[in-house]
DNA sequence: GACGTTTTAGACAATGGCGTCTAGTTTTAC
DNA sequence: GTAAAACTAGACGCCATTGTCTAAAACGTC
């Protein structure tokens, strides 16, 4: 018993360094092996293994199996949270070239937050161990495709009130903008594979076409319109 | 050793009969316990109870734990599939009524095709144990995913061709309505919850409506007109 | 009612993983 | 250099699971 989970606090100078360097091998060497084989068919002695780490050590920094797992998977999606907050302050601002820049920020979404390691492994745990661990994964569905949602819709709404988009439900249009952005990419989503640079360029750029036909209004392009109420058409 | 599996064979009269029911019975079980636990996590035991069946009596079907999680996916796989191929046999082949037709259609695909028990049985089991089973699941993925949209994108094509939509891309439009289909249920979808018929409605609608918008062609949508080449814009 | 097949319940060995413990070694702090 | 902390390697008990085996029961056919 006792306090065994107190050594980062309570360590002076930098044996953190070493003790920081173990932590992070373990949290990436579990991801690793919670990913590929699930929580249930991931032993403690494999991810000892490949975190080139004795087993008790791991014992030592975290209590239990499920200690551990939950640690992982909150470290994940620290990184993907952050990831995404990144990506989404690069959204376009401005109606010049507007198919372009929508198809370059759709290659960064994919590429950084949909098709990465981390957004990989998250979705594949949310399914495997949702049920498992609720509150775990339903803040992960907050904070990651549920801020993803409402922060794309305001920065839609933003070029909406420039004059450049004609949407009339902005929710609705971020979760489209979303799905046809991996509308091309989805079985390789699906399998786990790895998109080229060359394909994730092709599927923004059909998603932003298809996007544009029906929310983009071509006149507005280039001019200096002023802002426009959008067409209600429900 | 010897032949074991070969009852269903020599059976005669209807013996058959309580034998089929019981290997129903295996496979509806362990579909459960295998989509809810994954296949480490199962354990025979358990898929014997919810079988209401000994666990003899599986051993005596099945060889092993994998030939009975072989054959699971292998009898879903056919299920979907046939479901997959009657939903199809219902897309619109006339021009009137378009949006509501192809809304219809939707609701159909999403709810009997991919937000159903055996679609998210195998989106699930793909993600968790596709590495370890590849040659099963490409099969799954040129039948199921591939076929439908092959499939779909002939049949917009077909609408296409008498004039109903504009389409340079077949497949990438059969992509797409797919995915605009879904985008409205990610979440659900990810969290293998069931929506509502009201949501399965909106959904639909939503998409066709913004797929009318880039592909529709509403002057078309009463007239007879005469088939035209597609738009080619790439 | 007799026979063959299937099913059942339970015992069984073997395996493997979890989590603990110990003894010895390395690293770090001062 | 010394003392404290962390790490390692391995052994250990415990438990769950797999797959086999056996004897008894249930079922269907003749």
């Amino acid at each position: 018993m006792k306090d065994r989970m107190t050594p980062a606090v309570r360590m002076t100078g930098h044996t953190q360094r070493g003790q920081c360097a173990k932590r992070m091998s373990i949290l990436d060497a579990a991801a690793d092996v919670f990913c590929r084989q699930g929580f249930a068919g991931a032993s403690i002695d494999e991810i000892a293994a490949v975190a080139c780490v004795s087993r008790q050590t791991i014992y030592n920094h975290y209590r239990e199996k499920e200690t551990l797992f939950v640690a992982v998977v909150e470290d994940v999606m620290k990184r993907a949270n952050a990831m995404l907050f990144s990506v989404l302050s690069t959204f376009p601002d401005h109606a010049d070239d507007l198919e372009d820049e929508l198809t370059a920020f759709a290659v960064r979404l994919n590429k950084n937050c949909i098709c990465n390691h981390d957004g990989k492994f998250l979705r594949k745990l949310v399914q495997t161990e949702g049920e498992r661990y609720p509150h775990l994964f339903e803040s992960w569905r907050q904070q990651g495709p549920g801020k993803l949602i409402t922060a794309l819709s305001a920065l839609l709404g933003r070029l909406a009130h420039k004059g450049a988009l004609a949407i009339d439900d902005f929710d609705v249009a971020a979760r489209q903008f979303v799905a046809l952005g991996n509308a091309d990419l989805q079985m390789m989503i699906l399998l786990g594979g790895t998109p080229t640079d060359e394909e994730l360029e092709k599927a923004a750029r059909n998603a932003v076409r298809t996007f544009l036909k029906a929310y983009g209004r071509p006149e507005a392009e280039k001019a200096g319109h002023p802002p426009q109420l959008a067409a209600i058409s429900g």
